[in-house]
DNA sequence: ATGAAAGCGCTAACAC
DNA sequence: GTGTTAGCGCTTTCAT
C-alpha cells in the first residue's frame, strides 16, 4: 500500500469504526480514553494527515481566513500581517494571502479566487473596493473587516484611524514650530495618503496666519531614494524658501533627511521634516524624525478576533473602531 | 433559495449538465461556443463561485503552495517571499504561509498543520529541519525546495548560497583595507548567521599577519538598536581598540553607524563598518555601509519554477543551486 | 460512548 | 462535444 492513509485506514488498525478517528481528530474528549489511545497509536504508526479538503467539504467549514494587503514590500501591512498571524494561532486558521498592488481591479479578482476557498472571514485593507467586490462579498455571507482607515458606510466590520486628521494634526504640528512654508513630498499617492494631503491643506487652511504651500507627489512607489529626489523638487519648486516638508512616510522622510545631509542644510533650523508610520530608524537617526505612529499590529490582531467573535455569533461592534494615532514630536521639527 | 450557488444549480440554468460547467471553469476549449456563453451567463447571473474543497477533493489537486519562512518581521524574507508571490500568479497556486520564529520545532509543527492541506509543494527556509519533519516531507511525496543557504543533503530540491563564503570574503575585504583589529556583532544566530561568523573566524585564521576579533552575539532578536548596543559591547571588549565591525545584517550596521556618529567616531577612518543582505538604506545613508546582496527575490522565484516544474514531470536540476552573493564595498570600509 | 448510512460539491473515467 | 456514473475522504445525523 503506497498511498497516503485515510481515516479508514486509520480506523481498521485502530480497530474502530472511521468516525471514531475523527472524533479523536476534533473531540477527543468525546472518545473514551482506552479507543483514543488505540487510535492515536494508529495515527502515528500511519503517519496519517487528515484531508482538509475533504473536512472542509464535509463540515462545512475552511479553517481560512482571507487577507488581502496592498503590497508585500511595504513594511506596515507586514506589522498588519503579524498582528494576524499572531492571532490566528490560538483559533486553528490558515491564512491565504493575496497582495493587489494598490489595485481596486486586482482586489477583486483577489477576493472572487480567494472566495473560492470558502473562506470563514475576509480582511480587506482600506474601504475602496468595486462595488461589485462589495456585492461579492455581502453575498458571501462571511464577515469582512476593512482596515487601516475609517468609513462611514463599512462592508461590514471597520478598524482603523483618521488619516486626515492625523494629517492635519502633524501639519499643525509645524504650523506651531514656526514654519510658514511647507513642503508636502508623497509617493504611490494611495487613499489613505491622499487623506494625509488633504488633512495637510485643511491645516494651512485654518492656520490665521499667511503661509505657502509647496506639493510634490508621484505614482511611483515609495522608496528612501525617492524622498531624497523629491525634496530636490519641493527645495527646486519653491527656490529653496521651503523651510519644513511633511513626508507621507518614513522613507520618503529618511531620504529626505540624508539628502539634506548631503546638502548641508541643517535639521531643523534650515528644514523641518517629519514623516508617517514611525518606523523603527525614524527615532535613531540624527535627528530623530518626528512621525505619527499608530498601533498596526494591534489592528491586525484586532480584525482577527472580531472576526472570529463574529463568526460565533457573539455580539461585536458594528460601528467603525477608531484605533486613534499619535503624533511623536522628535528633533527634526 | 438562499444557499450559495453549486454546480448543479449553474447548469440547470445554463440547461447542460454539471460536467460541462466545471469544464467551462478548467477547460473552456473543450466546450462549444454556444454552451459555454450559456454557461458563463448562468455563472454571471447566481453569482457562483466555485468550492475549492470539493474541487480539490475530487480531482487530488489543491492549487496550494506552502512556504515556511522564519520571521514575518525580517524584510529579508519578506523579499523572498514576494518573489514567490510573483511566481505563482501565473501558475493558479494559492500560497499558505507559515512563519516558524526561527525554530525548527515549530516549524516541525507548521509542517505537519500545512501537509494537511495537501499543498502540491513546500518550499522551507534554510535546511535545519527536523529528522521528523523530513521523514513526514519525503513521505508526501511533494516537492520541497530548501532556500536560501545550501546543503550537501536536501530533502529534495535546494536553492541558496553559501553564507560561510560570503562572510569570509567580506571579513577577508576588511583586513585587505588595513584593519586587524576586527569585531564581529550579531543577533539572533540562526544557522545562517552562524555560518557567517564561522566564514569571520575562518578569514582571520587564514589571514597571514597577527590580528585580533572580538565576538559579540546575543540571542535577541536583530534591530538598529540593538546594533548601536553591541557596538557599544564590543568597543568595550576591546579597550577601544576595535577597528573594524562585521555586522550579521543591515539592521545592525546601520544601528552601529548610527552609534558611531553619536560617539564622534570617522567611519571608516577610526572605525570600519560591514553589513549583510544590503538592504537600501545601506546604500543611502552616509558613509554607505559595505554589504553582501545576494538575488532574494529571484530565489523566491525560482524555488516556484523549480517546484512546478517538477510537478509537472519535467526534469528538473536535483543538485543543489547555488545563486552566489556579492560583496558590495561602499565608504564605510 | 460508538457506529451506520448518507451526502457535502466536485471531477475522473468512461460512454455516446 | 457532451453526458452518466461513481467516488474522492471526511463529517453530519441519527441510531444504539
Amino acid at each position: 500500500m503506497n498511498r497516503k492513509p485515510n481515516l479508514k485506514d486509520v480506523a481498521q488498525l485502530a480497530g474502530v469504526s472511521a468516525i471514531t478517528v475523527s472524533r479523536v481528530l476534533t473531540n477527543p474528549e468525546k472518545v473514551s480514553d482506552k479507543l483514543r489511545h488505540q487510535v492515536e497509536t494508529a495515527i502515528e504508526e500511519l503517519g496519517y494527515i487528515r484531508n482538509h479538503a475533504a473536512s472542509a467539504l464535509a463540515s462545512n467549514r475552511s479553517g481560512v481566513l482571507a487577507v488581502i494587503i496592498p503590497s508585500l514590500s511595504n513594511i506596515v501591512f507586514n506589522e498588519v500581517l503579524q498582528g494576524v498571524y499572531s492571532a490566528v494561532k490560538q483559533h486553528q486558521l490558515q491564512v491565504i494571502l493575496g497582495d493587489c498592488h494598490y489595485s481596486p481591479l486586482e482586489e477583486e479578482k483577489l477576493i472572487t479566487t480567494l472566495l473560492s476557498q470558502s473562506p470563514e472571514g475576509m480582511i480587506l485593507t482600506g474601504t475602496d473596493q468595486t462595488d461589485y467586490a462589495k456585492r461579492l462579498l455581502k453575498n458571501a455571507g462571511i464577515p469582512v473587516v476593512q482596515l487601516m482607515e475609517l468609513t462611514e458606510q463599512p462592508i461590514d466590520l471597520n478598524i482603523g484611524f483618521s488619516h486626515l486628521a492625523a494629517g492635519l494634526d502633524m501639519t499643525t504640528h509645524l504650523l506651531q514650530q514656526g514654519y510658514r512654508k511647507l513642503g508636502f513630498i508623497g509617493a504611490r499617492m494611495d487613499p489613505r495618503t491622499q487623506q494625509r494631503l488633504i488633512g495637510f491643506k485643511q491645516a494651512i487652511a485654518a492656520w490665521p496666519d499667511a503661509c505657502q504651500s509647496y506639493v510634490m507627489t508621484t505614482p511611483q512607489s515609495s522608496s528612501i531614494k525617492l524622498g531624497g529626489q523629491l525634496l530636490q523638487a519641493v527645495l527646486a519648486e519653491s527656490a529653496g524658501q521651503c523651510d519644513a516638508v511633511f513626508c507621507c512616510n518614513d522613507d520618503l522622510a529618511l531620504g529626505a533627511l540624508f539628502e539634506s545631509k548631503r546638502m548641508n542644510l541643517r535639521v531643523p533650523q534650515d528644514l523641518a521634516i517629519c514623516g508617517f508610520n514611525d518606523l523603527e530608524a525614524s527615532a535613531l537617526v540624527e535627528p530623530g524624525i518626528s512621525s505619527v505612529a499608530s498601533p498596526r499590529f494591534e489592528m491586525g490582531k484586532q480584525a482577527v478576533e472580531l472576526l472570529v467573535a463574529r463568526s460565533k455569533g457573539e455580539a461585536v461592534p458594528t460601528a467603525p473602531i477608531d484605533v486613534g494615532y499619535q503624533i511623536i514630536r522628535r528633533a527634526s521639527t
